[in-house]
DNA sequence: TTCCAGGTAGCCG
DNA sequence: CGGCTACATGGA
């Protein structure tokens, strides 16, 4: 990887399969949010940044050459080789290589455990804007100020014990409806070995790991596969949300309500990068219908 | 007003 | 086990 640095930035260049909206704006990630100027700002690990992409090139904004190789390029997935598992999916497969097409500059980020289980158990019912909204407000209220960054105060996502000693009328100003309970709840049976359970399970086995998320209040099998997928790179892994069952039905014809059919299909035609070809899936099907939408207000 | 959003827990047969 | 429904919230 050719990595120049210099002022408080660094740049990783000849980079491909990579795109900004792909990765940030496809409901994989709720704290990176667009700027003006086409580039993203987030947080994780307790640090802002911000992401821009150019001829190639990823630029990152207020790191180090030390925190990119300790957090950043993980955290980005820049090793995995994109365009191979991209062959392989597209491969006998027409819709799937419409789909790929649509946001071929997608990647799983690998984010942080603790913050991707609560924020999946935000998502259930929920749409996206206001899972974002949801997890900003829990992080301005019980987070802790990073640093001002591009006029805007950023902060910290909550710590597991923080959320496990509040109560349900604490966090009613984050506007959480019904999962403020599962929040608590969960936060208190992760806190009760200080997360070091929750932090195993990337090297825990897949029936491991989704049998202790499926124990945590407000994780089914949806959340539980979504953690997996997006902190614990396990990517076979298929969350089946209300779009990806509709793309099932209408793509595969997989009889509606069928999510045993699906996972099923999904093991056999996606089998190890399941949960890679959802996502392609998932951008797909929900840029389309944001098409669509707009076409009717015109 | 009603419907919908990256679903789950609780209950019932 | 499988099927059903209530569950807050806010935008369209």
């Amino acid at each position: 990887m050719n990595i120049s640095e210099d002022n408080n930035r660094i740049i990783i260049h000849g980079i491909k399969d990579f795109h900004l909206n792909h990765i940030f704006d496809n409901g994989q990630c709720f704290r990176w949010n667009k700027e003006t100027d086409g580039s993203y700002t987030g947080v994780a690990f307790r640090k802002v940044v911000n992401i821009d992409y150019c001829n190639g090139d990823i630029i990152i904004n207020n790191t180090s050459l030390m925190d990119f190789n300790e957090y950043w390029k993980d955290y980005l997935d820049l090793e995995r080789d994109y365009s191979a598992i991209k062959d392989k999916l597209a491969k006998n497969d027409i819709e799937m290589k419409k789909a790929i097409s649509f946001g071929y500059g997608m990647r799983i980020l690998k984010q942080e455990k603790w913050e991707t289980l609560i924020s999946f158990i935000i998502s259930q019912n929920n749409n996206i804007p206001r899972i974002k909204k949801c997890i900003e407000s829990l992080c301005a209220n019980y987070g802790s100020p990073i640093e001002e960054y591009r006029g805007k105060i950023h902060f910290t996502f909550p710590k597991m014990e923080e959320l496990a000693q509040l109560d349900v009328g604490d966090l009613a100003l984050c506007r959480l409806g019904y999962r403020t309970d599962y929040i608590i709840k969960a936060a208190r049976q992760v806190a009760l070995d200080e997360g070091k359970t929750l932090n195993s399970l990337d090297t825990a086995t897949e029936e491991e790991a989704y049998e202790y998320l499926l124990s945590l209040s407000g994780v089914g099998p949806k959340v539980a596969n979504c953690i997996m997928l997006f902190s614990m790179q396990k990517y076979a892994r298929f969350p089946l949300d209300v779009w990806i069952k509709r793309v099932m039905n209408q793509i595969y014809n997989i009889e509606k309500g069928n999510t045993k059919m699906m996972q099923k299909y999904a093991a056999e035609h996606f089998g190890e990068y399941g949960g890679i070809a959802q996502q392609y899936l998932f951008y797909y099907a929900r840029e389309i219908s944001k098409d669509s939408q707009n076409q009717c207000n015109v």
